[in-house]
RNA sequence: GCCGGAGUGGCGGAAUUGGUAGACGCGCUGGACUCAAAAUCCAGUAUGGCUCAAACCAUGUGCCGGUUCGAGUCCGGCCUUCGGUACCA
């Protein structure tokens, strides 16, 4: 009979639902583990094989988690504001609260028949007031610590959005993260949060969390800790100093000129008349570079004079000022000390604008005389740097730093790449931000009695370049709830971000109105213990999270430093090369696997296809393999009919008692086990299904072992699959008698150590090196019963023939080399 | 450019600390069952040589070299590819 998928998931989707066998009870704390993948955002092309590929092998590690006796708690939501639906009802006309909430009722059902063991009560989306309110909030807390602030400042905008974009959210191409289109920047004042604030501690909290390293590593470079000191360089006739950053005091002596980034202020106040024209067009021309073309190291360097000169505090010595497009406003002081002889882009610029290189630190084995070709970046030994001639230049950089302390010039100073999180949008379907602008009282917080600031439903979405929020009287229009003026109301909204950056403490309590979240039972349930999610958010949501738990600690919210203590990223699955979306058309539907083949054979495929953290391209070509399997394994348990019903067994039997085919069916079904556990612990899904396939073509036998043994091993294999496949572990369960449901009384069956390992093995001989024999000998023999077996071995006296030994490598169980000469 | 990961049969992929390369699955070939087909079951399947066949021999984990009795695994130098990053002073 066909494996009668159609009939069974939805029968035991039901009992579980009906037993409630996935709520978790929160009061109990001992051996608590929380689960967490990350949110879905309900697109109108609803799951795909994508999701499948996130969820599905989660689930299965948290029922395998679960078995085990941990009390798991395993929650889903939906990050449910974003500009899609926006844009989705600039097209048609189609509400945004609307279509999401028909997406997430349609995505809901579809994450239903995948069957994990959500706990649905505690489901919870972010565009509802109930959520969104606990952002503004946050808002307002950060706001109160100076944290939240509004500036003025170059922002990266996204065309085709209409919206300001953190620098996160801009890649590499310098498109959008989101729709892939140009992103210029433009002088807006924006909203940030100040995670800048917590970037040594972001970096330092790497060392204590199990994260993929490569994951540590994007977001150690993206923080970009950088040690060394601020300089100040007196201005010629000028009260003004310039302040420039730099991790090279040591090559102080060789500046030969200094650079201001292009926009940088100093440069309307130093500019000297005869200049003022090269510059006004130098600004202009790289106010029209793209940030990506600006930045672009191909790019050939351009600057120009300003007629000002700066002086070397170290030696008094006049160096003229210049500025190019180099040197970023943004990164440290917005100038640089320029030392050619050392720094690369110096050595460019210098060369090509005739400035003087001179040459302050020795490389070993070169002398001063030698023609230096390129910039030398490494430590070596000072010259021409006075009382500092002769040191090492590590060592050179302290004593500088600590000499223009002494004399005022400087000082010690760390810089970080990390910029402030811009999180304001110009976008409608988002988090309010709550501040009202009054003419009087400037900005204003709302108060929060007064939370949530609602998103109102009726607005107009053709308006296009302006927010829709912005255009709404009713919603903008306000009075100043400190002197009672007409005032406006901040018509921005938050990035999705703010959203994602706390919800795993609101899934606790998704329904809590007293407070952002209740304390005494977040803090029994935070941090997450394992998190699964694609590497994508690496230095976007993985770091704000980060951040906003940091600072809900400082509010004494939460006790702990981290919330994820453990990460996983799966791979990506694409699909002819390219990742599935909508616009590109290549989005492979989930459904249409699990009605040809059920949900647990889809499920099994997906684990089964290679190593999780991989992910590759979709090919539904060995899908026919684990629906053989499903069928073998629902056959064998078919062929066994309430048989656990009819015998009681053992927990342990001895090996010596059973039969030959006994003793290979328990010692395969131990062996198993032990593997099976190992792999799954750690998210080798297709090593462990390859056990478990292993097993069931050994089983072949189990009709010529006893009903005991039939039964111990049934037993054994319907546990292990019902973590991988939990509808049919459970119809397997049935069939051989057992009256309760697994999950509603989870058991794990260890392991029998004894049966672990064989009677004989299997002896790799080899003569120099290469294989030549295998002999079989009793488990454990030490070196002279292999040897006399090895010598006594036709091939080996064959090989070893009017050879002489050189040398004999015996490696117990494994291997016995013979090197001969 | 820099940082990180990955290169293993026709394909997806396995291989504790260096210790019998190719587990498991797909596909393919042959056979059984069937009037026939599908499904299922059984056997075979790295390449080359020599064989009717088996046995046997050689080669083989991106390329070149090294360490070692022994290297997919370690070291040095490349190549390809996929991510990340992009003048960060």
């Amino acid at each position: 009979m066909r494996y009668p998928f159609a009939e069974i998931e939805p029968k035991w989707r039901k009992i579980w639902e009906d037993k409630k066998l996935y709520k978790t009870d929160l009061s109990k704390i001992d051996n608590k583990l929380y689960t967490l993948v990350m949110f879905i955002y309900p697109s109108g092309a609803k799951l795909h094989c994508g999701h499948w590929y996130n969820y599905a092998p989660t689930d299965t590690w948290a029922r395998y988690k679960k078995l085990k006796g941990f009390n798991v708690f395993e929650p889903m939501g939906y990050d449910a504001f974003g500009l899609p639906a926006e844009n989705y009802a600039i097209k048609t006309g189609i509400h945004p609260y609307d279509s999401t909430m028909k997406n997430i009722a349609d995505i809901r059902s579809q994450l239903k028949n995948m069957g994990c063991m959500y706990d649905w009560d505690a489901e919870l989306m972010t565009c509802v007031p109930e959520y969104y309110k606990w952002n503004q909030w946050l808002f307002i807390q950060l706001y109160k610590r100076g944290l939240a602030y509004r500036k003025n400042a170059p922002v990266n905008w996204c065309t085709s959005c209409n919206t300001v974009l953190a620098n996160e959210q801009v890649l590499s191409d310098g498109n959008c993260e989101r729709c892939g289109s140009q992103v210029i920047q433009k002088n807006l004042t924006q909203w940030f949060f100040k995670i800048t604030d917590y970037a040594e501690e972001l970096l330092q909290g790497l060392e204590t969390i199990n994260w993929p390293e490569k994951t540590k590593l994007m977001q150690r470079n993206w923080i970009g800790k950088s040690v060394g000191a601020e300089i100040n360089f007196k201005v010629e006739n000028s009260d003004e100093t310039i302040s420039v950053f730099t991790t090279r005091p040591d090559t102080l002596f060789g500046v030969t000129y200094v650079v201001l980034a292009p926009e940088h202020s100093l440069v309307d106040k130093l500019v000297t008349a005869e200049n003022k024209k090269a510059v006004a067009d130098y600004r202009d021309q790289t106010r029209k570079l793209t940030e990506i073309e600006r930045t672009s190291t191909i790019k050939e360097k351009t600057g120009v004079p300003i007629g000002a000169f700066a002086i070397n505090p170290m030696n008094g010595e006049r160096i003229p000022i210049w500025i190019a497009d180099y040197a970023l406003l943004t990164y440290g002081t917005g100038c640089v000390m320029a030392v050619p002889a050392h720094d690369e882009r110096d050595f460019e610029f210098a060369t090509k604008f005739a400035l003087p290189i001179r040459r302050v630190i020795l490389q070993d084995g070169i002398k001063e005389s030698d023609e230096l070709k390129e910039a030398f970046t490494e430590t070596g030994t000072m010259v021409n740097s006075n009382q500092f001639d002769g040191l090492r230049s590590d060592e050179g950089k302290q004593k500088i730093i600590a000499y223009l302390e002494e004399t005022d010039f400087g000082k010690r100073k760390i810089n970080f790449r990390l910029r402030d999180w811009l999180i304001s949008r110009q976008r409608y379907w988002g988090t309010p931000i709550p501040v009202i602008h009054c003419d009087h009282c400037g900005e204003v917080l709302v108060e929060e009695k007064d939370l949530p600031v609602e998103l109102p439903y009726d607005v107009d979405f053709k308006s296009q370049g302006v927010s829709p929020l912005a255009r709404n009287e009713n919603f903008i229009n306000v009075k100043c709830p400190k002197c009672g003026a007409d005032a406006k109301r901040e018509a921005d909204t938050m990035d999705t971000f703010v959203d994602s950056s706390w919800y795993y403490f609101r899934y606790l309590n998704p329904h809590f109105s007293e407070d952002i979240f209740d304390k005494s039972k977040t803090d029994n349930w935070v941090p997450v213990d394992m998190y699964v999610g694609g590497a994508e958010h690496a230095t976007m949501h993985l770091l704000y999270a980060r951040f906003i738990h940091k600072f809900l600690r400082d509010l004494g919210y939460n006790n702990s430093d981290e919330p994820f203590k453990n990460l996983v990223h799966q791979g990506t699955i694409t699909n002819q090369g390219a990742k599935m979306s909508k616009s590109k058309g290549n989005v492979v539907n989930p459904d249409d696997f699990t009605v040809e083949y059920g949900a647990d054979v889809f499920r099994l495929y997906l684990m089964f296809m290679g190593p999780y953290e991989l992910g590759g391209d979709w090919s539904e070509k060995g899908i026919a393999g684990t629906e053989r399997f499903v069928q073998r394994v629902y056959d064998l348990f078919t062929s066994h009919e309430n048989i656990a019903k009819e015998i009681s067994i053992k927990e342990k039997y001895d090996l010596q008692y059973l039969s030959d085919t006994e003793k290979i069916i328990y010692r395969k079904i131990n062996q198993t086990i032990a593997k099976y556990d190992g792999e799954l612990n750690h998210f080798r899904f297709n090593t462990a299904i390859a056990s478990l396939m292993e097993l069931i073509n050994e089983l072949k036998a189990l009709p010529n072992c006893g009903k005991e043994i039939q039964v111990y091993t049934l037993e054994r294999l319907a546990i292990l699959l019902a973590a991988m496949a939990p509808h049919l572990a459970e119809e397997c369960w049935q069939i051989i008698g057992k009256e309760k449901t697994i999950f509603e009384n989870p058991i794990w069956f260890d392991a029998d150590k004894d049966a672990l390992t064989e009677d004989v093995a299997n002896i790799a001989v080899q003569i120099s090196g290469k294989l030549r024999a295998t002999i079989q000998i009793p488990m454990n023999s030490d070196e002279a019963a292999v040897k006399a077996a090895v010598y006594t071995h036709e091939r080996v006296t064959k090989w070893i023939e009017g050879k002489t030994i050189v040398k004999e490598i015996f490696v117990k169980n494994k291997i016995f080399n013979v090197v001969v000469k």
